[in-house]
DNA sequence: CAGTATCCTGGGGGATACTG
DNA sequence: CAGTATCCCCCAGGATACTG
């Protein structure tokens, strides 16, 4: 990381209105590994409702961060998992989560 | 990045209270290079407002990412400026400019 | 210069119930 | 299983004016 700051213009703005929702690192971070169901995303993360879960996953679908594969069964097979957009995005997820794991046992907050 | 996800306890909930402001992450980004006063970071970034500003610099000065120094003159001087939890982030930082102006340049969206 | 002090608004997020 | 459909609420964020 030799890169200086002003040989990028500022796209801070943009990162935040793709991945700035109060859920969507979460998601992705689930999605790190394998691809997830809508139901096992929800026992992943118990606190988000569905109706917002289903929000958050089209807003990152249409950012093709993740993608969204149906399967014709009965009951319904759905599938998410990480396009390229989001695999990119991988490395930075470890490192934000090891910034806050870090950040919350210096200062003895529970995750 | 040989980590694999689950070294870690997720902790991106964390993370998204710290920096997850709609403009905290532009603040940070014009504090990589030098320290700044209130009024060149209302200047970097003319489209937040005064209070709004104020409230998100707040925010991250409890969260010790950033330091707050008044200069007792007349008028009085306020200099802003990354802590050690503030330049752990700045590879992030960078990282997430990088991704999103890629994704910006790739999907046609002007900055 | 670096803020407060007010007032206000929208929409992100939540709770619950229903369904192809 | 993987969602809609409603209804609702709070507060992050904004606009404007004032000040030590």
């Amino acid at each position: 990381m030799e890169k200086i700051k002003n040989q990028y213009i500022c796209s801070l703005g943009l990162t935040i209105d793709l991945i700035g929702g109060k859920w969507k690192l979460m998601i992705l971070w689930y999605l790190i590994e394998e691809s997830k169901r809508f139901t096992e995303l929800k026992k992943s993360i118990p606190d988000i409702s569905q109706k917002v879960l289903t929000e958050q996953l089209r807003e990152l679908e249409s950012s093709k961060i993740i993608s969204r594969k149906v399967y014709a069964t009965v009951p319904p097979t759905v599938e998410y998992s990480m396009t390229k957009y989001g695999e990119s995005l991988i490395p930075i997820l470890n490192d934000l989560c090891e910034w806050s794991k870090k950040y919350a046992s210096e200062n003895n907050i529970k995750i």
